[in-house]
DNA sequence: CTAATGACATTTG
DNA sequence: ACAAATGCCATTA
């Protein structure tokens, strides 16, 4: 049996590079309403690398946070292509990925 | 088991 | 449109 958390894994590690998804997109898939479940996965996140919780934004491609730092989330989101301006994601419709 | 917390989202002011 | 308050879920103490 696997914890939320690992679910939130799961999922997330579906969305490739140059893409970004919401908590509530990843709740929604999990069958939940607990965005803020999703985001305490994402602080954990045992799976670095595997898992890009920095792919991750609020509705509206709100950054949010990050448990490095927003700023060096948005740095690695520019390195993959995703334009972040003013701690929003420009463009989220087409970067978004539905899961 | 109960209480408190948080990388959110939605509803009011 | 922006800021503040409330509600939600799962996890941690």
């Amino acid at each position: 049996m696997k914890s939320f958390s690992e679910r939130c894994y799961e999922v997330l590690r579906k969305v490739p590079t140059g893409r970004v998804t919401t908590y509530g997109e990843i709740a929604r898939a999990l069958g939940s309403k607990g965005f803020r479940a999703v985001g305490m996965a994402m602080n954990r996140n045992p799976y670095a690398p595997e898992v890009p919780c920095h792919r991750v934004v609020g509705v509206g491609g709100k950054i949010g946070g990050f448990a490095s730092g927003v700023d060096e989330k948005i740095r690695m989101l520019k390195s993959e292509g995703v334009d972040v301006v003013e701690g929003k994601v420009v463009n989220f419709d087409k970067v978004f990925m539905e899961l």
